[in-house]
DNA sequence: AAGGGTACCAACCGCCCTCTA
DNA sequence: ATAGAGGGCGGTTGGTACCCT
């Protein structure tokens, strides 16, 4: 037996939104809040619009504080960087980048993004808009920000690094013997990736990220932590509170429910100056043959990429249901 | 100027997860 | 324990604007 219909399809207006909508959405919602019931809110708002068409309309373009227009080089190398260690789990990515959607970040992924790193646009094909700026400081070489510090004291690249962690994760976990304990090098790949460290401890139950500026910096002094745990749900807790959130709610809504500076502290890779401004675009708009704005060789990219691509990531990797992540 | 190709992005679709009765 | 309802997510599509020939 098929699933009902979320609601009749029949009786539905679909199609891009008026104005007149979109203002009686965002009235309706100023005033009354979503209600917990987006099926039920379009009737209530006087609406012909499916409840996921609102719930859509309002998360993407209609929500206070919604940033559209062109990324930022720092947000490019968050998405680049959260893509790599974590896939396409766009609402993770957004959580990320306060004020973008997943729609956003997916679309910005799947049209531009994925080009500069892959691809090659002539300058000329590109709408006037689309064309960075880049400053002419020539690049520095990356190849010194690709050297990761194993656990046996060799050095590898990011790849090497994920298919290594990936062999002791699937085989367990837990094995702090192996060969490459750099989850946090993956999560965080050091310096060289994204600067404010969080320092990583592995446990039996998985990595754990401590302290570190990004995750200390509540109002009250307490200290927030994430950690990947191998059943991979979220936890949140800070001090005496300790809550445990479903994976969909370490989403965009997440910043609605945990006071932003709590949510601030999820971040993996965190943004800012992170030593890397001196990675510049090329004056196409793309990165040049080498480089990127992470700071990572654009063959080293490419290699992370398709190499988690493939699996979907270590953290998140096999069985999405069963994700977890801890959250202190 | 017109037609075809391409890029972009808003919106939809369908699946999965969680919650609740 | 189970089934249904609703929410959330990632993938995909369709419309539109822009560019090139």
């Amino acid at each position: 037996m098929g699933r009902a219909p979320c609601c009749d399809k029949a009786n539905v207006k679909k199609g891009p939104w008026s104005p007149a909508e979109d203002a009686q959405l965002k009235e309706y919602i100023e005033k009354n809040g979503t209600g917990g019931n987006w099926i039920a809110l379009p009737q209530k708002a006087g609406l012909r619009r499916c409840g996921k068409s609102c719930r859509l309309r309002w998360l993407n373009y209609l929500r206070p504080n919604i940033k559209h227009g062109e990324f930022t080089d720092d947000e490019d190398r968050i998405i680049c960087t959260l893509f790599s260690s974590i896939g396409s789990r766009w609402s993770i990515i957004a959580a990320q980048l306060p004020g973008r959607t997943d729609n956003d970040i997916k679309n910005y992924w799947n049209t531009k993004l994925k080009k500069k790193l892959f691809g090659r646009v002539p300058q000329s094909q590109k709408k006037p808009h689309q064309i960075h700026h880049a400053s002419p400081s020539p690049s520095p070489s990356p190849s010194s920000t690709l050297l990761y510090n194993c656990s046996n004291n060799t050095y590898h690249t990011p790849a090497t690094c994920f298919s290594c962690f990936e062999a002791s994760y699937s085989s367990s976990f837990s094995n702090t013997s192996a060969s490459c304990l750099s989850a946090a090098s993956i999560l965080q790949p050091q310096e060289s990736l994204l600067a404010p460290v969080q320092h990583y401890q592995l446990h039996d139950n998985g990595v754990q990220m401590l302290g570190g500026e990004a995750s200390c910096s509540s109002s009250d002094g307490s200290c927030s932590n994430i950690q990947i745990s191998h059943n991979k749900e979220l936890e949140y807790s800070n001090g005496d509170h300790h809550q445990q959130i479903g994976m969909q709610s370490y989403s965009n809504s997440f910043y609605s429910e945990v006071a932003d500076d709590e949510s601030q502290k999820l971040i993996m890779a965190s943004n800012g100056d992170h030593g890397l401004s001196g990675h510049q675009k090329s004056p196409n708009g793309l990165w040049g043959e080498t480089e990127t704005p992470l700071g990572y060789g654009i063959e080293e990219i490419k290699q992370l990429i398709t190499t988690t691509s493939s699996c979907n990531s270590f953290v998140f990797y096999e069985n999405k249901a069963d994700e977890k992540v801890m959250y202190y």
